[in-house]
DNA sequence: TAAAAAGTAGTAACGATTACTACTTTCAAG
DNA sequence: CTTGAAAGTAGTAATCGTTACTACTTTTTA
């Protein structure tokens, strides 16, 4: 099986047994606890590797840091801009009213669609 | 009037009277025709303050650089793994369909919702 | 008009992320 | 089982977008 590796394994585990949104680093702390010698870069390397085969996502919200999601669902993350915590919240119809969700108090959003445009479909 | 200083005005300006979505960099780059020899970190100063003050949006795809948004309008942006563009797109009602807005297939997408949490909120 | 407050230019420093190298693990074929 | 090429890793050095800092200039207030 190509890409196999037990520190590979081990990352996605991390990332779908927990239901934050951590950063690359915090990932390493909490893979270190099963494999205590795994360096920063295997970290980053499978992070990357594993949003671009799609088994998790990345997340950014203007923090400085990278955040990975191992929820694939659609749903809208509301970023706290007083202590910076991404809150999940499921999206039924109305986007703009969900965003109210439990207490949260919208001000600005922004929303990417990751995917191929037209030009390069053509190609 | 806080906060005013030709330089904010140029950078609002340049962001305001384009319809892409441009780096820290860019934003330089276009405001040097105006300004020839403004700072890159009154640049980024003033991006920020103006992120901070709501009168622009910032938005990260993952890149590595945070792009910056003229348009406050709630939108999608249609992030091409391919090519990097980022493309505006109107939301009506079912945010997956018109995703495929102008032959873009997406795969996955990411919003994210600024504000106040029910916590911060209480203080 | 004068002094405090706020902003800027230019440059140095920071730090999250990436690249690199020698070493180890995986895996398919003999 | 070997075995050897392909792929992955640990550890560290380097990269580069962004931020911090300082002396100077502009703005604002009295």
């Amino acid at each position: 099986m190509a890409n196999y590796s037990k520190q590979r394994e081990a990352i996605l585990n991390e990332l779908q047994n927990r239901c934050d949104h951590p950063t690359a680093a915090q990932v390493y702390e909490g893979v270190r606890r099963v494999i205590p010698n795994i360096s920063l870069g295997t970290v980053y390397r499978n992070l990357a590797s594993l949003v671009e085969s799609g088994e998790i996502l990345s997340v950014s919200v203007g923090d400085g840091y990278e955040h990975f999601d191992g929820d694939k669902s659609f749903h809208l993350h509301l970023h706290c801009k007083c202590c910076g915590a991404i809150i999940d919240s499921r999206v039924d119809d109305d986007i703009k009213s969900l965003a109210h969700f439990d207490g949260f108090t919208p001000e600005t959003s922004v929303c990417v669609v990751y995917g191929t445009c037209k030009n390069c479909n053509k190609q």
